[in-house]
DNA sequence: ACAAAAGTGTTCCTAATACACCCATGA
DNA sequence: TCATGGGTGTATTAGGAACACTTTTGT
């Protein structure tokens, strides 16, 4: 009775002849606004979860490939090509019961996107809107399905990867200060950086280029830095920017 | 007519009413025998790629998560309980044309499972059986669908787990030789390892206990050590036992 | 002149690396 | 006694972490 259902797998098989689940692709949607790290959602007019907020995300249609499916929905979801964005599978989530109608496997993605590109639409912080961005600080309550769970996943996915790569570029616009490098860091790890050290590590990088802007305002005008090549997606040493 | 398929999937829906793709979990099954990494694989008796190699796999069950989808192969191949076995998903990998036939999404799991709890049947290098371990340097040109990709993509993941994890030792049996572990390592990360160094390192990170026994043969006796608790998934410095 | 953020160097310390010889056993 | 793998310690170095003051601008 062994490799039963691997003689299942193994047999050629009539697509229709077995119950199967739905498959779809959610998508953990992460910006860079007000210095704070934002996450996208959406309010659930329907049951189950009707007025809850939920991950963007979709069936996936029979020819198109994960990826395209979650690069569609980032673009029906912000306006915005998904060309250049950064965009990985996160993790595959299949509980039955997940969803109470019926079993739905979702691949969950993540998508790391710069605020200054998405269309107004989005942007806006119309309460009103059922689309809103949310900072990760402030989630509402009562979310749909499992999708605190894959969320959160997402964001300790997005911090860890934050210590030894330099994902956190992808979030910002083309040109920034490396304060604003920094705040974004430390808003994401939740802890507070030293100066110099963060400088140093980023620059020693050899990813940042200097422009010849500079960021005015308030008081002494910070020099803006933007990407060497297209985004990169350099590693760099797994350590962390201790202290403060 | 943004968030189309946002509107599908927030509307209840007819299971059955939309063209779906098939779940398989396939796995990618690690264990070390004579000091190499060996990987479970299984001939094909039907088309397609009959007389190919494949990952055992199988559909996912409407009623079952996909780890216990997973587990539920894992003992079906080797005739081990699934307990304490480290099992991860590795990615989902659901390109359209992966599988000639269908719509197929597998998600891949890899399993780390210590040799000496593996069945005779199994364990046996029997060519005639169509169930074998392929050592990871030695895989069969010839394998069915996308699984060599899957495979690569989950000996690359065990690689670069084992720089910054303990995860080598869900690979022996429960009592082994620092040098067993060591010509693990080697093996898996293909370059050899200073032995006054790894001992050092591995020790220090205070899992490991030595037990009374000591492996003879050959030569001057080996002491046998064990895992202090259960199994550990301990995280230790992210770096390599450099040089050797 | 002062408030506020930008910018900059050095010391300390931990941890990784490189490296070579003696030990215990079986044949 | 010799061949084989087991076992051990130290010096060097690279990189992370801690830490405080000067500069530039706007008001």
């Amino acid at each position: 009775m062994r490799r039963q259902s691997q003689k299942e797998f193994l047999e050629g098989y009539d697509a229709s002849e077995f119950e199967r689940p739905s498959v779809t692709v959610d998508l953990v949607m992460f910006t860079a606004m007000d210095r704070s790290l934002k996450v996208l959602l959406i309010r659930r007019g329907q049951q189950p979860f009707s007025g809850s907020w939920a991950l963007p995300g979709g069936f996936v249609e029979m020819e198109e490939t994960l990826e395209e499916a979650a690069a569609r929905e980032l673009e029906q979801e912000t306006g915005v090509s998904a060309e250049g964005v950064y965009l990985e599978q996160l993790y595959t989530f299949g509980d039955p019961g997940r969803d109470p109608r019926t079993r739905v496997i979702t691949v969950a993605y993540f998508a790391l996107v710069d605020s200054s590109a998405i269309t107004p639409k989005v942007t806006g912080q119309e309460e009103i809107s059922d689309v809103r961005w949310f900072s990760v600080r402030e989630l509402p309550k009562d979310m749909a399905f499992d999708h605190r769970t894959i969320l959160e996943y997402a964001v300790k996915r997005l911090r860890n990867k934050l210590e030894y790569t330099a994902v956190g570029l992808e979030l910002l616009p083309d040109q920034f200060t490396l304060s604003e490098l920094q705040s974004l860091y430390e808003t994401i790890l939740g802890e507070k950086l030293d100066k110099r050290n963060f400088r140093k590590k980023t620059l020693s990088m050899g990813i940042l280029q200097p422009t010849k802007g500079y960021r005015k305002g308030g008081h002494r005008p910070a020099m803006l830095y933007q990407f060497k090549d297209a985004k990169p997606s350099s590693t760099f040493k797994r350590t962390r920017f201790e202290r403060g």
